[in-house]
DNA sequence: ATTGCAATCGTTATCGGTTACGTTTCCAAC
DNA sequence: GTTGGAAACGTAACCGATAACGATTGCAAT
């Protein structure tokens, strides 16, 4: 009860209800083969004692040690969304949730970090682990899914559908009237990345807009790399009335540079990012942005890690959720270089 | 390398390496007592055969995990932030973390849900364990430091100044001119919950500003439960013109009624929360608050926790963190009660 | 009274390391 | 040539639990 006790032992349970631990092992595990008995008495012994089985034993004799694993490289909203996922995913199903995360403050990240974590981790200490936004691809002993992969990655992944909702973002553009559109890019080696970037692409293309490869800024989805290449885009004589932006945190970053530079949002510049971290919401103007609930990917991801784990996966491997266009306050019709009045629907 | 082969056991460095376990260990562990050639060839195997030690049976054996637990009952910024501090403390020093959370979503909250994980935990998984804003005392075999303990709490614990960062709160607000403040508490249970209030209470009195005890509304530190406490206060026809909640969670839900009830803030009435999450910075109006440093919080937990475990702790048990007012946007001089301009300093 | 078959329970090897202890080797000192 | 003793290494018990296997028991069927 109080510290310093030595920990009570299925020996101990074994020796006070006179049987051995074979037997209470059977108890404990609910296995049959125990007369009614018998059970009573292993119960009333193991609440005695106060007896608590050992995690780490019962790994080491099965192989299983029934701990998941979480790598991931940062620490923001949007890990911690998808964490909120994974925990509820696995809250009651007998797994446990071990940590690893590199909060990025101090620079000290090197690329072969998460696979060093992950080999270090597999057949050790976890049965399975999830990689967040990995930089590279990466192979383990043990199962393996990935949210947001790099792109041909043919690990199992949770990934939203970014084609859709930058195409949708480019169309509710365009349908406000504007022409010249800015885009942020993300990490190029990100398939969510490539897929934004697509998707902004094809949509311009579809509408018979040209396409200016001088509207393009290529941030990492660091939120700080978008400050450089929203001040360029909006420095222009010819500057951009809309800027979509690959990730809120970069919007955010850009909705900040347009305010510093006395432009009105959304009277000057629209501006629309993607994710739909819980501060974009709050933003003023609020952004209009692209959900992809990081809630779900988390969710999906520890529920296929789960099943693969214990090999009952029936799905598909490559799992793509569907996204959804937020319209909010940080997109209007545009008054700089159309100066007719455009009216909304 | 790839899935699904039998991990590498040191019995097979072993083997390889033409010498027993008991020398591998060594070797592994650096201990003295193995020449320098018999290093290099258990080195070489070791490298060969990829062979990473089993955390599990190394656990078993020596009566150490390396792996501490985090438990707390929700997932909010708070914590999100909190997890930050103790990740970033903990890198590197081989301690692993592993967290229990109920992330509060589905209302599956049970009281003893604290104290049943700590004694799962302790002792089996974990060396010792963090719990945030627990509900009760807590006890455990291992080292257990609390972050935000309940009233007269014995066990090690970081804490925020409270008392003085609400002192401050409320002469800022008297400052200011405000006379009705109105408060919202937190759960009474906890410590920083009571010495806000204490805070409220002492700093009213030695301004001479007689308490309203119907002026208090008994929140829970749930944003939730601060709307219909909000709603009572503003609806009154001598109500407040200014409020000070407990926390930020709860001092946005009254901005929010504010709004709702079509309340200027900070022109018909100042808000002021206590927390400084990230949100805060970001309301409109901004919130003006007190920073308690959430991520030092648990910065402070795993130093503290760690050194507990290894039994080289030195310091204090009970750590108490300083507070820092923020003015931000949502306070100003009041215009209701006191009609004649009051000039700011 | 045997036989047969379940149901029940104990023995023991094992998971992968760690460590107390014993053994061997080797070299310096007597 | 012994002896002493430290260095180097192997043996085996052990951490706490699990599971294959064998042993015992009870009871119905023969």
């Amino acid at each position: 009860m109080a510290d310093g006790d030595t920990p009570v032992t299925m020996s101990d349970v074994a020796r006070l209800a006179g049987v051995s631990t074979a037997t209470v092992s059977r108890v404990v595990n609910g296995r049959y083969g125990v007369s009614a008995s018998t059970i009573a008495q292993v119960r009333s012994a193991i609440e005695r004692l106060g007896y608590e089985s050992s995690l780490v034993a019962t790994s080491l004799r099965r192989s299983r040690t029934n701990v998941l694993g979480l790598v991931t490289h940062s620490f923001q909203s949007y890990t911690a969304e998808v964490l909120k996922g994974v925990m509820d995913a696995l809250r009651q199903s007998g797994f446990d949730l071990i940590i690893y995360a590199n909060s990025d403050l101090y620079g000290t990240y090197s690329e072969g970090w998460e696979q060093r974590h992950l080999t270090r981790l597999s057949g050790t200490l976890t049965d399975g682990c999830i990689v967040v936004t990995p930089w590279g691809e990466v192979r383990s002993s043990t199962p393996v899914v990935v949210i947001d992969p790099v792109r041909d990655s043919t690990v199992p992944s949770v990934t939203a559908d970014n084609l859709a909702g930058a195409t949708q973002v480019v169309e509710h553009l365009l349908g406000l009237g504007h022409r010249r559109i800015g885009f942020i890019a993300g990490r190029s080696s990100l398939a969510a990345a490539w897929s934004r970037e697509e998707g902004y692409r094809r949509a311009l293309a579809e509408a018979g807009v040209p396409a200016d490869p001088t509207l393009i800024g290529r941030g990492d989805f660091n939120p700080e790399s978008a400050i450089p290449l929203a001040r360029a885009l909006l420095e222009r004589p010819d500057r951009p009335t809309a800027i979509f932006a690959a990730s809120d945190g970069m919007a955010l970053k850009v909705l900040e540079v347009a305010k510093e530079l006395g432009l009105d949002v959304p009277g000057d510049l629209s501006v629309v990012g993607f994710d739909n971290i819980p501060e974009s919401a709050l933003a003023e103007p609020a952004l209009t942005t692209v959900d992809q609930s990081m809630y779900r990917l988390g969710h999906e991801a520890a529920r296929m890690l789960k099943s693969l784990v214990t090999g009952e996966w029936e799905g598909p491997r490559q799992i793509l959720l569907p996204t959804r266009l937020v319209v909010r306050g940080s997109t209007a019709p545009p008054r700089i270089t159309t100066p007719q009045i455009t009216k909304r629907p």
